[in-house]
DNA sequence: GTGGTCTAGACCACC
DNA sequence: GTGGTCTAGACCACG
Protein backbone atom coordinates (compact mmCIF):
# COMPACT_ATOMS: atom_id res chain seq x y z
CA UNK A 1 0.00 0.00 0.00
CA UNK A 2 1.21 3.23 -1.11
CA UNK A 3 -0.26 5.28 2.25
CA UNK A 4 1.24 5.78 5.51
CA UNK A 5 -0.03 8.04 7.90
CA UNK A 6 1.97 9.80 10.93
CA UNK A 7 -0.63 11.40 13.95
CA UNK A 8 1.72 13.54 15.33
CA UNK A 9 2.53 15.38 12.07
CA UNK A 10 0.31 18.33 12.80
CA UNK A 11 -2.05 17.61 9.87
CA UNK A 12 -4.83 15.89 10.29
CA UNK A 13 -5.29 12.13 9.56
CA UNK A 14 -8.25 12.69 6.68
CA UNK A 15 -5.89 15.13 4.92
CA UNK A 16 -2.81 13.33 4.88
CA UNK A 17 -4.56 10.45 3.15
CA UNK A 18 -6.66 12.55 1.19
CA UNK A 19 -3.29 14.44 0.05
CA UNK A 20 -1.59 11.25 -0.91
CA UNK A 21 -4.34 9.89 -2.61
CA UNK A 22 -4.24 13.29 -4.73
CA UNK A 23 -0.73 12.54 -4.89
CA UNK A 24 -0.81 9.19 -6.50
CA UNK A 25 -3.43 10.02 -8.78
CA UNK A 26 -1.26 12.48 -10.24
CA UNK A 27 1.59 9.97 -10.64
CA UNK A 28 0.02 7.30 -12.06
CA UNK A 29 0.41 5.69 -8.78
CA UNK A 30 -3.38 4.63 -9.37
CA UNK A 31 -5.26 5.39 -13.17
CA UNK A 32 -8.50 6.13 -13.80
CA UNK A 33 -10.90 3.38 -13.43
CA UNK A 34 -8.89 1.59 -10.47
CA UNK A 35 -10.68 0.66 -7.25
CA UNK A 36 -9.21 2.29 -4.39
CA UNK A 37 -8.86 -0.15 -0.92
CA UNK A 38 -12.42 -0.35 0.62
CA UNK A 39 -12.71 1.96 3.67
CA UNK A 40 -12.81 -1.03 6.25
CA UNK A 41 -9.72 -2.12 4.67
CA UNK A 42 -8.03 0.72 4.38
CA UNK A 43 -8.67 1.25 8.13
CA UNK A 44 -7.35 -2.05 9.30
CA UNK A 45 -4.20 -1.64 7.15
CA UNK A 46 -3.36 2.29 8.55
CA UNK A 47 -4.57 1.08 12.30
CA UNK A 48 -7.06 4.14 12.08
CA UNK A 49 -10.72 4.82 13.03
CA UNK A 50 -12.99 3.76 9.85
CA UNK A 51 -14.73 7.45 9.87
CA UNK A 52 -11.56 9.07 9.38
CA UNK A 53 -10.77 6.84 5.93
CA UNK A 54 -14.59 7.61 5.22
CA UNK A 55 -14.09 11.32 5.63
CA UNK A 56 -10.90 11.25 3.44
CA UNK A 57 -12.99 9.36 1.02
CA UNK A 58 -16.15 12.25 1.06
CA UNK A 59 -13.75 14.63 0.50
CA UNK A 60 -12.10 12.95 -2.53
CA UNK A 61 -15.49 12.33 -3.86
CA UNK A 62 -16.15 16.30 -3.24
CA UNK A 63 -13.34 16.98 -5.17
CA UNK A 64 -14.05 14.59 -8.51
CA UNK A 65 -11.57 12.73 -7.87
CA UNK A 66 -13.57 9.84 -6.95
CA UNK A 67 -16.77 8.64 -7.60
CA UNK A 68 -18.49 5.76 -6.02
CA UNK A 69 -19.56 2.74 -8.16
CA UNK A 70 -22.96 1.08 -6.74
CA UNK A 71 -22.41 -2.18 -4.83
CA UNK A 72 -18.63 -2.03 -5.87
CA UNK A 73 -16.93 0.35 -4.04
CA UNK A 74 -14.95 3.82 -5.06
CA UNK A 75 -13.05 4.46 -8.24
CA UNK A 76 -11.15 6.65 -9.53
CA UNK A 77 -12.50 9.08 -12.16
CA UNK A 78 -11.57 9.66 -15.60
CA UNK A 79 -10.52 13.25 -15.75
CA UNK A 80 -8.76 12.70 -12.01
CA UNK A 81 -4.96 12.57 -13.02
CA UNK A 82 -5.50 16.10 -14.97
CA UNK A 83 -6.75 18.06 -12.40
CA UNK A 84 -4.65 16.68 -9.55
CA UNK A 85 -1.69 17.54 -11.51
CA UNK A 86 -3.19 20.62 -11.87
CA UNK A 87 -3.89 21.05 -8.37
CA UNK A 88 -0.53 20.64 -7.28
CA UNK A 89 1.05 22.98 -9.76
CA UNK A 90 -1.67 25.58 -8.42
CA UNK A 91 -0.50 24.82 -5.06
CA UNK A 92 3.16 25.16 -5.36
CA UNK A 93 2.85 28.35 -7.32
CA UNK A 94 1.19 29.44 -4.69
CA UNK A 95 2.88 28.52 -1.64
CA UNK A 96 6.33 29.31 -3.46
CA UNK A 97 4.51 32.87 -3.93
CA UNK A 98 3.91 33.17 -0.02
CA UNK A 99 7.61 32.44 0.77
CA UNK A 100 8.38 35.10 -1.53
CA UNK A 101 6.32 37.41 0.00
CA UNK A 102 7.35 36.37 3.55
CA UNK A 103 11.31 37.12 1.86
CA UNK A 104 10.20 40.17 0.50
CA UNK A 105 8.87 41.59 4.05
CA UNK A 106 11.88 40.50 5.62
CA UNK A 107 13.53 43.07 3.72
CA UNK A 108 15.58 40.03 1.52
CA UNK A 109 16.91 41.37 -1.52
CA UNK A 110 15.73 39.69 -4.97
CA UNK A 111 19.25 38.39 -4.89
CA UNK A 112 19.73 37.33 -1.76
CA UNK A 113 16.79 35.20 -2.52
CA UNK A 114 17.59 33.98 -5.55
CA UNK A 115 20.84 32.84 -4.36
CA UNK A 116 18.59 30.62 -1.54
CA UNK A 117 16.81 29.42 -4.16
CA UNK A 118 19.46 27.98 -6.43
CA UNK A 119 21.38 26.51 -3.53
CA UNK A 120 18.30 24.77 -2.05
CA UNK A 121 17.23 23.67 -6.40
CA UNK A 122 20.84 22.40 -6.46
CA UNK A 123 19.91 19.73 -3.19
CA UNK A 124 16.45 18.94 -3.91
CA UNK A 125 16.63 18.99 -7.90
CA UNK A 126 20.03 17.28 -8.10
CA UNK A 127 19.33 13.73 -9.37
CA UNK A 128 16.24 14.60 -11.71
CA UNK A 129 18.85 15.87 -14.85
CA UNK B 1 0.03 50.94 16.42
CA UNK B 2 1.77 48.38 13.94
CA UNK B 3 0.03 45.49 14.77
CA UNK B 4 -3.19 44.24 13.37
CA UNK B 5 -4.83 40.96 13.44
CA UNK B 6 -7.26 38.92 11.33
CA UNK B 7 -9.30 36.17 13.64
CA UNK B 8 -10.79 34.10 10.37
CA UNK B 9 -6.88 34.15 8.98
CA UNK B 10 -6.78 30.36 9.75
CA UNK B 11 -3.66 31.14 12.20
CA UNK B 12 -4.31 31.79 16.00
CA UNK B 13 -5.18 35.11 16.94
CA UNK B 14 -2.08 34.90 19.53
CA UNK B 15 -0.23 33.18 17.09
CA UNK B 16 -0.58 36.39 14.56
CA UNK B 17 0.54 38.46 17.64
CA UNK B 18 3.78 36.68 18.34
CA UNK B 19 4.31 36.77 14.64
CA UNK B 20 4.05 40.13 14.10
CA UNK B 21 5.77 41.24 17.16
CA UNK B 22 9.19 39.10 16.09
CA UNK B 23 8.77 40.91 12.89
CA UNK B 24 8.77 44.14 14.10
CA UNK B 25 11.68 43.41 16.17
CA UNK B 26 13.84 42.04 13.39
CA UNK B 27 13.15 44.71 11.31
CA UNK B 28 13.84 47.25 13.95
CA UNK B 29 10.33 48.99 14.47
CA UNK B 30 11.20 48.20 17.75
CA UNK B 31 14.15 48.49 19.42
CA UNK B 32 15.76 46.73 23.03
CA UNK B 33 14.96 48.23 26.11
CA UNK B 34 10.86 49.51 24.42
CA UNK B 35 8.46 48.62 26.20
CA UNK B 36 5.80 47.13 24.15
CA UNK B 37 2.23 48.10 24.64
CA UNK B 38 0.56 46.74 27.51
CA UNK B 39 -2.00 43.95 27.77
CA UNK B 40 -5.07 45.70 28.26
CA UNK B 41 -3.87 48.46 25.98
CA UNK B 42 -3.42 46.38 22.87
CA UNK B 43 -6.23 44.33 23.71
CA UNK B 44 -8.45 47.53 23.74
CA UNK B 45 -6.86 48.28 20.46
CA UNK B 46 -7.15 44.97 18.91
CA UNK B 47 -10.17 44.48 20.09
CA UNK B 48 -9.82 41.06 21.60
CA UNK B 49 -9.37 39.48 25.20
CA UNK B 50 -6.52 40.29 27.42
CA UNK B 51 -6.15 36.76 28.01
CA UNK B 52 -5.07 36.45 24.19
CA UNK B 53 -2.50 38.94 24.03
CA UNK B 54 -1.44 38.00 27.46
CA UNK B 55 -0.77 34.30 25.79
CA UNK B 56 1.20 35.81 23.18
CA UNK B 57 2.86 37.96 24.85
CA UNK B 58 3.87 35.11 27.04
CA UNK B 59 5.03 33.22 23.99
CA UNK B 60 7.54 35.36 23.12
CA UNK B 61 9.13 35.82 26.86
CA UNK B 62 9.58 31.96 25.86
CA UNK B 63 11.35 32.86 22.89
CA UNK B 64 13.29 35.52 25.03
CA UNK B 65 12.17 38.20 22.77
CA UNK B 66 10.45 40.11 25.65
CA UNK B 67 11.12 40.06 29.42
CA UNK B 68 9.25 41.80 32.04
CA UNK B 69 9.96 44.54 33.83
CA UNK B 70 7.98 44.20 36.92
CA UNK B 71 5.47 46.55 37.66
CA UNK B 72 6.41 48.76 34.55
CA UNK B 73 5.52 46.17 31.88
CA UNK B 74 7.46 43.79 29.02
CA UNK B 75 10.42 45.49 27.29
CA UNK B 76 12.46 43.95 24.34
CA UNK B 77 15.56 41.84 25.48
CA UNK B 78 19.02 42.75 23.78
CA UNK B 79 19.90 40.37 21.69
CA UNK B 80 16.18 39.76 20.30
CA UNK B 81 16.48 41.82 16.84
CA UNK B 82 19.36 39.27 15.76
CA UNK B 83 17.65 36.17 17.38
CA UNK B 84 14.69 37.66 15.11
CA UNK B 85 16.24 37.75 11.92
CA UNK B 86 17.86 34.63 11.92
CA UNK B 87 15.02 32.79 12.69
CA UNK B 88 13.25 34.82 10.19
CA UNK B 89 15.94 33.74 7.53
CA UNK B 90 15.89 29.93 8.64
CA UNK B 91 12.20 30.25 8.42
CA UNK B 92 11.91 30.98 5.05
CA UNK B 93 14.84 28.75 4.07
CA UNK B 94 12.75 26.04 5.61
CA UNK B 95 9.97 26.83 3.91
CA UNK B 96 11.47 27.14 0.51
CA UNK B 97 12.71 23.97 0.87
CA UNK B 98 9.78 22.19 1.54
CA UNK B 99 7.87 24.35 -1.87
CA UNK B 100 11.03 22.45 -4.02
CA UNK B 101 10.92 18.96 -2.33
CA UNK B 102 7.53 18.68 -3.22
CA UNK B 103 7.69 20.24 -6.64
CA UNK B 104 10.28 17.70 -7.35
CA UNK B 105 8.23 14.76 -5.94
CA UNK B 106 5.30 16.34 -8.11
CA UNK B 107 7.83 15.49 -10.81
CA UNK B 108 8.78 19.39 -11.87
CA UNK B 109 11.82 19.66 -13.71
CA UNK B 110 14.06 22.44 -12.68
CA UNK B 111 13.78 24.09 -15.36
CA UNK B 112 9.97 24.77 -14.84
CA UNK B 113 10.23 25.61 -11.06
CA UNK B 114 12.79 27.95 -12.13
CA UNK B 115 10.83 29.51 -14.92
CA UNK B 116 8.03 29.52 -11.62
CA UNK B 117 10.30 30.97 -9.38
CA UNK B 118 11.27 33.58 -11.65
CA UNK B 119 7.84 34.88 -12.44
CA UNK B 120 6.60 35.41 -8.92
CA UNK B 121 9.45 36.89 -7.84
CA UNK B 122 9.12 39.74 -10.42
CA UNK B 123 5.79 40.36 -8.85
CA UNK B 124 6.93 40.28 -5.30
CA UNK B 125 10.07 42.01 -5.80
CA UNK B 126 9.07 44.67 -8.40
CA UNK B 127 9.50 47.73 -6.39
CA UNK B 128 12.74 46.32 -3.90
CA UNK B 129 15.32 48.13 -6.59
CA UNK C 1 -2.86 9.29 40.14
CA UNK C 2 0.30 10.24 40.94
CA UNK C 3 -0.23 14.08 40.50
CA UNK C 4 -1.48 16.46 43.52
CA UNK C 5 -1.49 20.55 43.85
CA UNK C 6 -1.82 22.84 46.50
CA UNK C 7 -2.95 26.20 45.69
CA UNK C 8 -1.44 27.84 48.57
CA UNK C 9 2.06 26.29 47.75
CA UNK C 10 3.38 29.65 45.97
CA UNK C 11 4.08 28.01 42.76
CA UNK C 12 1.70 28.51 40.09
CA UNK C 13 -0.39 25.06 40.01
CA UNK C 14 -0.21 24.66 36.54
CA UNK C 15 3.75 24.80 37.06
CA UNK C 16 3.49 21.90 40.03
CA UNK C 17 1.62 20.03 37.33
CA UNK C 18 4.61 20.42 34.63
CA UNK C 19 7.17 19.81 37.42
CA UNK C 20 5.61 16.77 38.85
CA UNK C 21 4.77 15.31 35.13
CA UNK C 22 8.23 15.93 34.61
CA UNK C 23 9.47 14.06 37.74
CA UNK C 24 7.05 10.99 36.91
CA UNK C 25 8.47 10.70 33.33
CA UNK C 26 12.27 10.83 34.85
CA UNK C 27 11.32 8.20 37.29
CA UNK C 28 9.76 5.94 35.22
CA UNK C 29 6.30 6.58 36.08
CA UNK C 30 4.92 7.09 32.71
CA UNK C 31 6.65 6.19 30.06
CA UNK C 32 7.41 6.90 26.38
CA UNK C 33 3.85 6.29 24.72
CA UNK C 34 1.69 6.47 27.59
CA UNK C 35 -1.08 8.67 27.15
CA UNK C 36 -1.53 11.15 30.19
CA UNK C 37 -4.70 11.82 31.86
CA UNK C 38 -7.02 13.83 29.40
CA UNK C 39 -7.44 17.64 30.37
CA UNK C 40 -10.93 17.46 31.25
CA UNK C 41 -10.58 14.12 33.53
CA UNK C 42 -6.84 15.43 35.67
CA UNK C 43 -8.98 18.50 36.09
CA UNK C 44 -11.81 16.85 37.49
CA UNK C 45 -9.42 15.01 40.09
CA UNK C 46 -7.30 17.66 41.14
CA UNK C 47 -11.03 19.83 41.08
CA UNK C 48 -9.34 22.44 39.62
CA UNK C 49 -10.33 24.42 36.05
CA UNK C 50 -9.46 22.37 32.95
CA UNK C 51 -7.56 26.12 31.71
CA UNK C 52 -4.48 25.20 34.09
CA UNK C 53 -5.16 21.46 33.31
CA UNK C 54 -4.31 22.56 29.52
CA UNK C 55 -1.32 25.16 30.04
CA UNK C 56 0.52 22.63 32.19
CA UNK C 57 0.04 20.49 29.48
CA UNK C 58 0.66 23.18 26.82
CA UNK C 59 3.78 24.03 28.40
CA UNK C 60 5.34 20.27 28.48
CA UNK C 61 4.19 19.87 25.10
CA UNK C 62 6.87 22.95 24.47
CA UNK C 63 9.69 21.24 26.71
CA UNK C 64 9.00 18.10 24.43
CA UNK C 65 8.22 16.11 27.01
CA UNK C 66 4.52 16.18 25.59
CA UNK C 67 3.26 15.16 22.02
CA UNK C 68 -0.44 16.17 20.90
CA UNK C 69 -1.97 12.50 19.14
CA UNK C 70 -5.19 14.29 17.27
CA UNK C 71 -8.47 13.41 18.75
CA UNK C 72 -6.95 11.06 21.15
CA UNK C 73 -5.28 12.85 23.76
CA UNK C 74 -1.71 13.30 25.29
CA UNK C 75 1.22 10.81 24.69
CA UNK C 76 4.71 11.11 26.03
CA UNK C 77 7.43 11.75 23.60
CA UNK C 78 10.31 9.22 22.98
CA UNK C 79 13.01 10.73 24.37
CA UNK C 80 11.38 12.41 27.74
CA UNK C 81 13.04 10.16 29.83
CA UNK C 82 16.72 10.89 29.51
CA UNK C 83 15.96 14.43 29.13
CA UNK C 84 14.04 15.20 32.10
CA UNK C 85 16.28 12.85 33.83
CA UNK C 86 19.19 15.18 32.80
CA UNK C 87 17.34 18.46 33.51
CA UNK C 88 16.21 17.10 37.00
CA UNK C 89 20.24 16.50 37.68
CA UNK C 90 21.07 19.75 35.84
CA UNK C 91 18.71 22.12 38.40
CA UNK C 92 19.51 20.15 41.57
CA UNK C 93 23.54 21.18 40.68
CA UNK C 94 22.63 24.68 40.03
CA UNK C 95 20.24 25.28 42.75
CA UNK C 96 23.18 23.46 45.11
CA UNK C 97 26.06 25.36 44.01
CA UNK C 98 23.45 28.68 44.44
CA UNK C 99 23.19 27.71 48.28
CA UNK C 100 27.11 27.05 48.32
CA UNK C 101 27.95 30.32 47.03
CA UNK C 102 25.24 32.33 49.52
CA UNK C 103 26.75 30.25 52.35
CA UNK C 104 30.23 31.40 51.22
CA UNK C 105 29.07 35.00 50.61
CA UNK C 106 27.62 34.83 54.55
CA UNK C 107 31.21 34.06 55.49
CA UNK C 108 30.51 30.13 56.61
CA UNK C 109 33.75 28.54 56.40
CA UNK C 110 33.46 25.39 54.04
CA UNK C 111 34.07 23.50 57.56
CA UNK C 112 30.99 24.52 58.77
CA UNK C 113 28.29 24.27 55.53
CA UNK C 114 30.10 20.66 55.14
CA UNK C 115 28.57 19.83 58.70
CA UNK C 116 25.17 21.38 57.82
CA UNK C 117 25.03 19.17 54.94
CA UNK C 118 26.01 15.91 56.48
CA UNK C 119 23.73 16.76 59.09
CA UNK C 120 20.78 17.30 56.56
CA UNK C 121 21.80 14.36 54.17
CA UNK C 122 20.81 12.10 57.14
CA UNK C 123 17.69 13.14 57.98
CA UNK C 124 16.80 13.35 54.00
CA UNK C 125 18.88 10.27 52.70
CA UNK C 126 18.43 8.06 55.95
CA UNK C 127 15.76 5.33 54.26
CA UNK C 128 18.05 5.22 51.38
CA UNK C 129 20.45 2.52 51.71
CA UNK D 1 26.63 52.84 47.79
CA UNK D 2 26.56 48.86 48.27
CA UNK D 3 23.31 48.46 46.81
CA UNK D 4 22.16 47.80 43.02
CA UNK D 5 19.32 46.47 41.82
CA UNK D 6 18.02 44.55 39.01
CA UNK D 7 14.21 45.02 37.66
CA UNK D 8 14.70 41.78 35.31
CA UNK D 9 15.62 39.21 38.12
CA UNK D 10 12.46 37.95 39.16
CA UNK D 11 12.59 38.92 42.91
CA UNK D 12 10.59 42.01 43.90
CA UNK D 13 12.77 44.70 44.06
CA UNK D 14 11.68 45.76 47.60
CA UNK D 15 12.64 42.13 48.52
CA UNK D 16 16.18 42.70 46.43
CA UNK D 17 17.11 45.89 49.00
CA UNK D 18 15.79 43.94 52.08
CA UNK D 19 18.12 41.05 51.22
CA UNK D 20 20.80 43.30 50.48
CA UNK D 21 20.47 45.50 53.65
CA UNK D 22 20.13 42.12 56.07
CA UNK D 23 23.26 40.99 54.32
CA UNK D 24 25.17 44.32 54.99
CA UNK D 25 23.92 43.96 58.49
CA UNK D 26 25.32 40.48 58.78
CA UNK D 27 28.86 41.29 57.55
CA UNK D 28 29.44 44.41 59.15
CA UNK D 29 29.02 46.95 56.24
CA UNK D 30 26.51 48.81 58.33
CA UNK D 31 26.57 48.46 61.87
CA UNK D 32 24.20 49.26 64.65
CA UNK D 33 23.18 53.17 65.24
CA UNK D 34 24.54 53.99 61.55
CA UNK D 35 21.81 55.57 59.45
CA UNK D 36 20.49 54.10 56.23
CA UNK D 37 20.35 56.63 53.49
CA UNK D 38 16.52 58.40 53.04
CA UNK D 39 14.07 56.76 50.66
CA UNK D 40 14.56 59.67 48.36
CA UNK D 41 18.19 59.63 48.34
CA UNK D 42 18.22 55.87 47.47
CA UNK D 43 15.37 55.91 45.19
CA UNK D 44 17.36 58.62 43.36
CA UNK D 45 20.70 56.21 43.57
CA UNK D 46 18.68 53.56 42.39
CA UNK D 47 16.30 55.45 39.76
CA UNK D 48 13.55 53.76 41.27
CA UNK D 49 10.06 54.42 42.75
CA UNK D 50 10.58 56.26 45.96
CA UNK D 51 7.47 53.60 47.17
CA UNK D 52 9.82 50.74 46.58
CA UNK D 53 12.38 52.37 48.61
CA UNK D 54 9.75 52.63 51.37
CA UNK D 55 8.44 49.11 51.30
CA UNK D 56 11.98 48.18 51.67
CA UNK D 57 11.99 49.73 54.61
CA UNK D 58 8.93 49.49 56.46
CA UNK D 59 9.89 45.67 56.04
CA UNK D 60 13.36 45.62 57.60
CA UNK D 61 11.47 47.72 60.46
CA UNK D 62 8.96 44.83 60.79
CA UNK D 63 11.92 42.21 60.73
CA UNK D 64 13.45 44.97 63.18
CA UNK D 65 16.94 45.31 61.75
CA UNK D 66 15.56 49.14 61.27
CA UNK D 67 13.93 51.87 63.58
CA UNK D 68 13.20 55.10 62.93
CA UNK D 69 15.09 57.67 64.49
CA UNK D 70 12.00 60.75 65.09
CA UNK D 71 13.16 63.59 62.56
CA UNK D 72 16.55 61.62 61.79
CA UNK D 73 15.78 58.87 59.64
CA UNK D 74 16.29 55.22 59.92
CA UNK D 75 19.01 53.25 62.11
CA UNK D 76 20.27 49.99 62.17
CA UNK D 77 18.92 48.48 65.42
CA UNK D 78 21.25 47.68 67.88
CA UNK D 79 21.06 43.45 67.75
CA UNK D 80 20.44 43.44 63.86
CA UNK D 81 23.52 41.95 63.22
CA UNK D 82 23.51 39.00 65.51
CA UNK D 83 19.65 38.21 63.83
CA UNK D 84 20.47 38.90 60.42
CA UNK D 85 23.48 36.03 60.88
CA UNK D 86 21.20 33.74 62.46
CA UNK D 87 18.16 34.60 60.22
CA UNK D 88 20.84 34.14 57.39
CA UNK D 89 22.14 30.38 58.57
CA UNK D 90 18.24 29.23 59.05
CA UNK D 91 17.73 30.02 55.64
CA UNK D 92 20.49 27.83 54.16
CA UNK D 93 20.07 25.85 56.14
CA UNK D 94 16.18 25.22 54.63
CA UNK D 95 17.30 25.56 51.14
CA UNK D 96 20.21 23.11 51.20
CA UNK D 97 17.62 20.75 52.84
CA UNK D 98 14.92 21.12 49.67
CA UNK D 99 17.67 20.45 47.85
CA UNK D 100 18.64 17.58 49.40
CA UNK D 101 14.79 16.79 49.65
CA UNK D 102 14.64 17.14 45.72
CA UNK D 103 17.66 15.05 45.09
CA UNK D 104 16.62 12.52 47.44
CA UNK D 105 13.00 12.19 45.39
CA UNK D 106 14.93 12.31 42.18
CA UNK D 107 16.52 8.35 43.15
CA UNK D 108 20.02 10.00 43.56
CA UNK D 109 22.10 8.13 46.39
CA UNK D 110 23.81 9.55 48.77
CA UNK D 111 27.12 8.85 47.28
CA UNK D 112 26.44 10.64 44.08
CA UNK D 113 24.69 13.95 45.85
CA UNK D 114 27.87 14.18 48.28
CA UNK D 115 30.10 13.94 45.13
CA UNK D 116 28.25 16.67 43.55
CA UNK D 117 28.39 18.70 47.03
CA UNK D 118 32.38 18.36 47.52
CA UNK D 119 32.79 19.09 43.42
CA UNK D 120 30.91 22.71 43.93
CA UNK D 121 32.24 23.01 47.39
CA UNK D 122 35.51 23.39 46.18
CA UNK D 123 34.74 25.91 43.17
CA UNK D 124 32.18 27.80 45.71
CA UNK D 125 35.10 27.54 48.74
CA UNK D 126 38.65 27.66 46.95
CA UNK D 127 40.04 31.23 48.15
CA UNK D 128 38.19 30.84 51.64
CA UNK D 129 40.59 29.00 53.78
C1' DG E 1 -14.64 11.45 23.59
C1' DT E 2 -10.03 14.48 22.62
C1' DG E 3 -7.10 19.01 22.52
C1' DG E 4 -7.02 24.09 20.98
C1' DT E 5 -8.66 28.65 21.15
C1' DC E 6 -11.07 32.54 22.76
C1' DT E 7 -13.91 35.42 25.84
C1' DA E 8 -15.22 37.32 30.31
C1' DG E 9 -14.29 38.48 34.74
C1' DA E 10 -11.89 38.04 39.02
C1' DC E 11 -7.86 38.43 42.39
C1' DC E 12 -3.00 38.99 43.41
C1' DA E 13 1.62 41.26 43.96
C1' DC E 14 4.33 44.89 42.39
C1' DC E 15 5.81 49.75 40.97
C1' DG F 1 -1.05 51.65 36.42
C1' DT F 2 1.58 46.81 35.29
C1' DG F 3 1.87 41.51 34.42
C1' DG F 4 0.50 36.72 36.32
C1' DT F 5 -2.77 33.37 37.58
C1' DC F 6 -7.08 31.14 37.88
C1' DT F 7 -12.02 30.20 37.01
C1' DA F 8 -16.04 29.61 34.09
C1' DG F 9 -18.06 28.69 30.00
C1' DA F 10 -18.23 28.60 25.05
C1' DC F 11 -17.08 26.92 20.17
C1' DC F 12 -14.20 24.44 16.89
C1' DA F 13 -11.94 20.48 14.42
C1' DC F 14 -10.69 15.80 14.92
C1' DG F 15 -11.17 10.54 15.65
Amino acid sequence: MFLHVDPHNGLAVYDQIARQMKFAVANGVVTSGDLVPSVRELARDLTINPNTVARAYRQLQDDGVLQSVRGTGLSVTSGARKSCQAERKRLIRTRLRNVLIEAHQSGLKAKEIEELFQAELKTTHRKSR
